[in-house]
DNA sequence: GTAGGGTTAG
């Protein structure tokens, strides 16, 4: 499944806004890509500031629109000087349709003005991978070698990592250990980099016949040995982790925090809530200060095993220990309030946060919204999305996930399209989440329209890249021929054949 | 893009 990574814009709203103002403020003025701006003259006058986030989503959407042959005449008719800044900026807009992204980072190398940069083409072999498309994956590659651009370390991090999430772990390994064929020498920073992307896929025990074979050749650190541990945390076994830290320790490393807190996350996920309560009043017994990941490790896990009180009692003590809370820590209570105790009393928890002078991220807004969809308040829960808006908090592509998801449920079908049409305009396109929520909701009142629209999106989703399920391919089909909608079926069909990436199965 | 906390329900 397609995961987008997290985005690498400073995340000014994980700020605590009572610091001093030069350490809230995001450093931009070491890059300047230039912005448009339009007289009266229709003449573009440039400022050196970044392109506004309207201006991006204005060029994202005329490439969106633009036909593939068109494209290149659409991006010199773009007030807008080309840079690679901008260009990731935009790749990042068309991050959920691949091929459009790919199309859009040709047609830029037919720009005269313009030269792709490393990251361009690293953003450029992550899409393609995403997509499956390795021959186009290998074939950036070694244009990227012949522009002496990389490929760099962070370039082999992200096709390793596309490889695993597709199953293909030992292609992964093989990969890896050849990338200094490719120009690139393996360091003890790369070898981590990928034992993490294995135990991450929760591919933990390659990744730990990996470490046992090199870790002598690349001088494993802390932070290897805290990946692996980790990794085994991750599949819920402590006991291999413990193994490891032992190890660890007998090689001369001395843990760390983040060590412990790798150790008490395990415990709770384990489901082993007295060891973690054990060893959390350790820690702090042996004088190993826990830190702001500690507590709101603990005060998550324990109200996911549903001691809420205890998890309400953690957050009070850590101020009194000296450890301001962070918006993730208010994040983790009001998830596990609406949870385990209210909606209404993860808002008061919200609304406290905002008098503290936090600023609530996307995640904050996600969860809130999701707890009062699943109390059934599907308007306060859009009152809330409008909200995210005011405060300069746009809404993500899980924001829609989570609304259009319980409108579909809730039978209101209208209104999750309705949702839905706001992303296209907007500044988040669909991924495959979406897709299938939203296919799947165009079943719920058996209207023939309704299975018209979900061809219509079935077919929107294949031109952006997403692979459908053979059970959704062939329920839309099925939908279409048992509403009397032979003809759309058939060009459905007719549209598989020719892509060759839909499932073949049904056959007319 | 060398490690640790917060986003889905079933």
């Amino acid at each position: 499944m397609f995961h987008p990574r997290k985005t690498t814009f400073p995340n000014r709203s994980n700020r605590f806004i009572l610091l001093p103002l030069q350490l809230s403020q995001p450093s931009e003025s070491t890059q300047a890509p230039l912005t448009i701006k339009r007289s009266s003259h229709h003449q573009a006058i440039r400022t050196p500031l970044s392109p506004s986030q309207d201006s991006l989503l204005h060029i994202a959407n005329l490439i969106l629109k633009s036909k593939p042959e068109a494209l290149t005449q659409t991006l010199e008719k773009c007030d807008v000087q080309w840079s690679p800044d901008v260009v990731v900026q935009v790749l990042k807009r068309l991050w959920n349709d691949g091929p459009k992204a790919l199309q859009f980072f040709e047609s830029l190398d037919r720009l005269p003005n313009y030269k792709h940069s490393t990251s361009t083409f690293d953003h450029a072999i992550d899409i393609a991978g995403r997509l499956h498309d390795y021959r186009t994956l290998w074939t950036l590659l070694s244009r990227m070698r012949q522009r002496r651009l990389g490929p760099t370390p962070k370039t082999f991090a992200i096709i390793t990592e596309r490889y695993v999430s597709a199953g293909k772990a030992d292609r992964a390994v093989k990969i890896f250990l050849s990338m200094h064929e490719h120009g690139c020498p393996q360091d003890l920073s790369s070898f981590n980099t990928f034992l993490d992307v294995l135990c991450k896929s929760k591919r933990v025990e390659m990744a730990c016949s990996l470490f046992k074979v090199f870790k002598r050749r690349f001088r494993a650190d802390t932070i290897t040995y805290n990946i692996i541990a980790d990794g085994w945390c991750l599949i819920k076994r402590t006991p291999k982790a413990l193994e490891i830290l032992k190890e660890m320790v007998e090689s001369g490393l001395s843990p760390t925090l983040a060590t412990y807190n790798i150790l008490l996350h395990g415990f709770f996920r384990a489901g082993q809530i007295k060891e973690s309560w054990e060893f959390f009043a350790q820690m702090k017994k042996r004088g190993c200060k826990p830190d702001v990941v500690t507590y709101t490790t603990v005060i998550h896990g324990f109200g996911v095993a549903g001691e809420i009180e205890k998890a309400r009692k953690v957050f009070k003590q850590m101020v009194g220990e000296g450890c301001l809370p962070s918006v993730a820590t208010y994040n983790a209570l009001i998830q596990v309030l609406c949870k385990k105790d209210s909606v209404e009393n993860a808002i008061l928890i919200f609304e406290e946060m905002l008098r503290k002078g936090y600023v609530p991220n996307v995640t904050t807004y996600n969860v809130v919204i999701r707890g009062l969809c699943h109390a059934s308040k599907i308007d306060r829960a859009l009152d809330f999305m409008d909200r995210m808006k005011d405060d300069k908090c746009d809404p993500n592509v899980q924001t829609y996930n989570i609304v259009i998801r319980y409108l579909c449920d809730a039978g209101e079908i209208d209104e999750a399209l309705d949702v839905f049409r706001k992303m296209d305009g907007g500044s988040c396109l669909p991924n495959l989440d979406t897709y299938n929520i939203l296919i799947g909701g165009m079943f719920v009142r058996k209207k023939s329209e309704d299975l018209v629209v979900s061809g219509k999106l079935l077919i929107e989703m294949v031109d952006r890249g997403y692979v459908p399920r053979k059970f959704t391919f062939n329920r839309v089909v099925n939908g279409l021929l048992l509403t009397g909608n032979q003809g759309f079926a058939k060009e459905i069909l007719r549209a598989q054949s020719m892509h060759g990436r839909l499932p073949c199965k049904f056959k007319l």
